[in-house]
DNA sequence: AAAATTAACGCAACCAAGTTGCGATAAATT
DNA sequence: AATTTATCGCAACTTGGTTGCGTTAATTTT
């Protein structure tokens, strides 16, 4: 909770009731969370403009990464290894197609391609989709 | 254009004169199309309704895959190798930022990555980011 | 070749996700 | 305490796409 407040001062962002309770969240889900987990957990007193605009200066100061989404809808997780200044992620994600939840795989990497034809790089991502350990009942 | 109809035919699409020239112009082009391309192509006499409803007819029957497009538009590119009963499409996708095509990268597959945990895949993109060819001067 | 069938079309209306403008509120700074 | 400025919250809007439904036109049947 200190810390949490910490986290919000070092990157120049306010400490408000709602920020630190979505920092919260954040740092206890596992996986990641969409609109819809964070509309349901913070009630329905906060604005959906505030959510949008707290996931976008969330992310601009490297706190949470936008992962992707099986219906590419906006969803986000927690930064490991992110610098303030800059965003580090090759990491790959995986998509459940059950309960449609992304995780981020932080022991895959994604790979270094090549390609001759005169293309120019600059990320890549690799995103992997299927059924995760909580869904293989079925 | 007898070989588009019969493709169409063998699918049991009808040979419209609308889907023989949208099938047309995603053989005539290199990488893919966006929605908007299509419409400038056809002219505003196809409503955007029968554009999707062919998309989905397309996609479908496999005469169409969808590709990953910047800002999660949809977008497809012609099949190259998909059989009429299942998808078949391990290649890597390249969106340019520059010029925002996406371009479909033949040769290169996407890695088969193996989980621990207990994850069961069933598919996996990998996408590159960057400037295309055409876009380097910049 | 005409009649019947049904895929495909096109219009209108709708929907959901996300954005913009702007005045009000409340942190942080002086 | 006063000032500054980030954040909030409402309303209105935009964009991409979907649904319902009556009409048109391929295709099949007779």
């Amino acid at each position: 909770m200190v810390a949490l407040k910490q986290k919000l001062e070092e990157r120049g962002l306010r400490k408000t009731a709602f920020r630190v309770e979505l920092l919260a969240l954040f740092t206890q889900t596992k996986s990641s969370l969409s609109i819809e987990n964070i509309k349901s957990s913070v009630g329905k007193t906060t604005d959906k403009v505030t959510i949008y605009r707290a996931l976008d200066a969330f992310e601009k100061s490297g706190l949470i990464h936008r992962v992707p989404d099986k219906a590419n809808l906006a969803r986000y997780a927690l930064c490991q290894e992110c610098k303030q200044e800059a965003h580090v992620h090759n990491h790959a994600h995986f998509i459940c197609n059950v309960c449609d939840e992304t995780f981020c795989i932080q022991n895959v990497e994604v790979p270094k391609v090549r390609l001759k034809q005169g293309y120019k790089i600059s990320a890549s991502t690799l995103t992997l989709e299927g059924a995760c350990p909580s869904c293989q009942s079925a």
